[in-house]
DNA sequence: TGTACATCAGTGAACGCGCGTTCACTGATGTAC
DNA sequence: TGTACATCAGTGAACGCGCGTTCACTGATGTAC
C-alpha cells in the first residue's frame, strides 16, 4: 500500500528531524562547553523536552557522543572530499590542486575547534572510539593525497627531490598504508605523503588548539607557505 | 635564631612534601580518568583525608588543576633542555645532536599522554591557560632548535636546499620567534624550524593520541625518518 | 469510511550519586617572652 | 627552660547542585480489518 509507506515515512521524517535538532543543539553545547561537560538534561532544557524524551533517540549520553564523533569524522570526510573532487573538475597544477584540500580542511576545523576536537585532540578517557570512523578517517585522508598519487601515476611526480631512499623495514611499516591509498607507487613517496599529512594535522592542530597567538601573527599566510613546502617535500610541480 | 629557621623550614618542608603527594594523586586520577573528570574528593579519598583539607595546598578545584598544566609545560620544557644539554656535551654530528631532543620529547609523551594533552590536546574550555606556560613552551622550542641555531651560526647550515625565498610578509608575520629563538638567522631558517617544530609535535600528538594503530606498524622507526628528514629540510649535516 | 488496536513520542516525578565548597571545630606544631 | 599565645593542618558535617537513568503514564499517530 502507497498509503502505508508514505505515512510511515511521515513518522521517520520527522524522528529524522528531531534527531537532527539534537545534534545541533549538542553540537552547539560542545563547542560552548567540550566534550566532557555535554549533559543530557541540558540538551533537553534547550529544546523545551523532558531529559527522558531523548532516551527515544539515544540510548543515554554515550551513545550520543558517540553519534557526535562519528558526525564529526563524516563532516570532514566530506569536507575533504569535496574539495578534492572539486580539485578534479578544474584544469590546474598538481600544487594547485593538492593545495585546496588542505585549505578546506583547516577552514573546517577552524569553523568547528571542539569537533576537531573530538578527532584529533586528547581522546575521551575511558572511551573507545566507535570503530565506523575508520571510514571516513580513510576517506580523509585519501582526499588529502589524491593529487599526488594522480600525479605520481600520470609519472609527473619530480624525481630531482632528494629524497633519502626508504628501508625495507619502514617501508613494510608502513604497508597498511601503502595499500589503501598508494598502489604501486615506491615507498619514498608514502612516506613523504605521510609526513605530509602529519605535518597538516599537526599544523592545524597548533593553530586552532591556541599555540599561535603571539607566536605566529598571520596563520594565513603561513598556512600557504606549509602547504607549498609540503607539496615540494612530496615532489609536487607547481607547474600546469 | 637558626632554630627559629629550620624549624620553619621544617614545616615548610613537610608542607612542600604534602603539596607533591596531592600533585602525584592528581597525575594519577589524570592519566585514568582525564582533566575533566579530576575531582578534588576523590584524591583526598586516595590521600586517606577529608576533601576539605586540600583547601590548606590549592585554591579549589581549578587552581589545582592550573597547578598540573603548569607542571607538565615544566616538566617538558626539563626533559627537552636536559636533553639539549647532554646533546651539547657530545661530540657528534650536528644531526646526532638534534635529534636527540625529538626523540626525547616523544618518549616524555608516550610515558604521559594525558599531560601531553594537557598541553597540546583539547584545551579545557572555559579555562584561560595560565600566563606561566609561556616560559616553559618557549624552553622547550628552545631546546629543540637549538642545535639548528648553533649550526646556523657557525655556518654549518648546508644551503643547498632547495628552500623557496621567504617573502617579507611571511619574514614579519613570524618575527615573535626570529626574534626570540633565530637572532640573525635567514628567515627562511626560521621557517623551515617552525615546520620542524610543527611536524615534530604532530607526529608525536597523532602517535600518542592513537591515530597510528593499524596505519602505521612501527612507530619507532616511522619517527626516526621523520627526524631524519627534519633535520634534512632545516639543513642539518649527518657528518660529524 | 469507521472502528479497535498497536505503536510510538513525550511527560513528569522520582531514584541515588558524586561533586565543590563552606564552616565551626580540634589538636598539634611553632613562636615570643 | 617554661609558659601563654598564635599559627596552621586537618576533621566532619552540612549545603545545594546538576547529573544520568528508570518508570508508569498520557495522548497522538499510524495500522488492520
Amino acid at each position: 500500500m502507497p498509503a502505508t509507506s508514505t505515512s510511515r515515512t511521515a513518522r521517520e521524517r520527522v524522528r529524522e528531524e528531531m534527531t537532527g535538532e539534537i545534534l545541533t543543539v549538542a553540537r552547539d553545547h560542545l563547542a560552548r562547553d567540550g566534550a566532557a561537560a555535554l549533559s543530557l538534561r541540558s540538551i533537553a532544557r534547550d529544546l523545551g523536552m523532558a531529559p527522558s524524551a531523548l532516551y527515544r533517540y539515544f540510548d543515554g549520553r554515550n551513545a550520543l557522543l558517540s553519534a557526535l564523533i562519528l558526525a564529526a569524522y563524516e563532516s570532514l570526510a566530506q569536507c575533504a572530499e569535496e574539495a578534492a573532487d572539486q580539485a578534479a573538475r578544474h584544469e590546474e597544477s598538481d600544487f594547485e590542486r593538492f593545495a585546496r584540500v588542505p585549505r578546506a580542511i583547516r577552514r573546517w576545523a577552524l569553523a568547528r575547534p571542539y569537533e576537531w576536537g573530538l578527532i584529533f585532540g586528547t581522546p575521551v578517557p575511558g572511551y573507545e572510539a566507535p570503530e565506523d570512523t575508520v571510514g571516513p578517517y580513510a576517506r580523509t585522508a585519501g582526499a588529502t593525497v589524491r593529487a599526488v598519487v594522480e600525479a605520481e601515476q600520470a609519472g609527473r611526480l619530480s624525481s630531482v627531490r632528494d629524497t633519502a631512499a626508504v628501508s625495507a623495514e619502514l617501508a613494510e611499516a608502513v604497508t597498511p598504508v601503502s595499500e589503501a591509498l598508494f598502489p604501486g607507487a615506491p615507498p619514498e613517496t608514502v612516506v613523504s605523503a605521510i609526513e605530509a599529512w602529519t605535518t597538516m594535522i599537526g599544523a592545524v592542530s597548533l593553530e586552532v588548539f591556541g599555540h599561535w597567538r603571539n607566536t605566529i601573527l598571520d596563520p594565513d599566510l603561513y598556512f600557504e607557505r606549509t602547504i607549498a613546502d609540503l607539496a615540494d617535500s612530496v615532489g609536487l610541480s607547481r607547474l600546469a
